[in-house]
DNA sequence: TATTGTTATACTCTATAACTATA
DNA sequence: TATAGTTATAGAGTATAACAATA
């Protein structure tokens, strides 16, 4: 990842739109920038996450959720948290528990639900790849803090002066 | 989508990397709030891209660049623009040519460059996707931009001092 | 030999809907 | 009847690498 394309991608992605820049709704603008730093870091991470763990991007995500509830959570549960619909939650459940990093378990109580939860490797590699994911970040964004942020801080005052015009009781400051 | 659902998700994916909330880098919180809020709002804007056009976002993407060049983009280009690899774009380029949405030209002086560029019918959809697609954002900003953000607002005032301490010749402010 | 695209492959993700078992 | 998951299906996206045509 260089710094010429990530500037060129981002340029690209604000006017995608409406052609000349500046010539966005604040709303699009805030929104373009942010799909196009979140694509150069989501290809970049989910290019690493697979190279050096084997791991989806979205197997991150389910998995991160269970780190964090040693219990184990149940599949709608997890669904609702990571966005997924629960046909595709069975799926890739059924493929990490295929790799051994996570079991289910039906209760007795209702054996309808079904829980899901964390093997120890599960864990272990969790914790590994949060880890790495943490320093992946710092040099991303450190990389794309300098064309992007700024460029992010100033649309954000531009959506927040529009939202006033049109909310009461607005939470902002 | 609800308000309701926008704000759990977005604190789940907060929590996401380790745990209590503030425990982690400023780098890694914005980045979360972005993820969060882009996958909300691709989510949605995917949606009504297929429901109301039959369209994905990377074919919004793909004929958004070609709709800002009119005399078309070679395929290369096309790559590096829309962040997608070569191969990759053969089918997407393959699938909106099938559509009737662009053509592929061979110019003479070059016979290995393919130049793709949209039909009428296919700028005429882009512009009608497009103006859709404004319209939506201003909508689904609305919607987020109470909970999120005032938050992106603070991670990135953060991530900037961060920023501070390991930049030469910073560009904010 | 280098460049531009294409083809082939394998997997994963996404969306939708019908279906099963249990409550 | 309602709920929790599963199964089935179809279409697209993604990553990699080998390949053909042209320069």
């Amino acid at each position: 990842m260089d710094m010429v394309e990530n500037e060129a991608a981002t340029a690209d992605l604000e006017l995608i739109v409406h052609g000349p820049a500046g010539s966005s709704k604040p709303e699009t603008k805030l929104w373009l920038r942010m799909l196009s730093t979140t694509k150069l870091i989501t290809t970049e991470i989910r290019r690493r996450l697979r190279s050096e763990f084997g791991a989806t991007l979205p197997q991150f995500d389910l998995m991160a959720q269970l780190y964090r509830e040693k219990d184990g959570l149940r599949l709608g549960e997890l669904s609702k948290r990571t966005m997924v619909t629960n046909g595709n939650v069975t799926g890739l459940v059924e493929r990490l528990e295929a790799d051994g990093l996570l079991r289910r378990v039906t209760p007795d109580r209702d054996r309808r639900v079904t829980v899901a939860q964390l093997t120890p490797a599960g864990a272990k590699l969790f914790a590994a790849m949060a880890a790495a994911h943490e320093g992946w970040l710092r040099d991303l964004m450190a990389d794309v803090d300098r064309s992007v942020v700024g460029g992010l801080w100033s649309d954000i005052g531009k959506v927040k002066a529009s939202a006033r015009n049109h909310l009461s009781g607005s939470e902002f400051e």
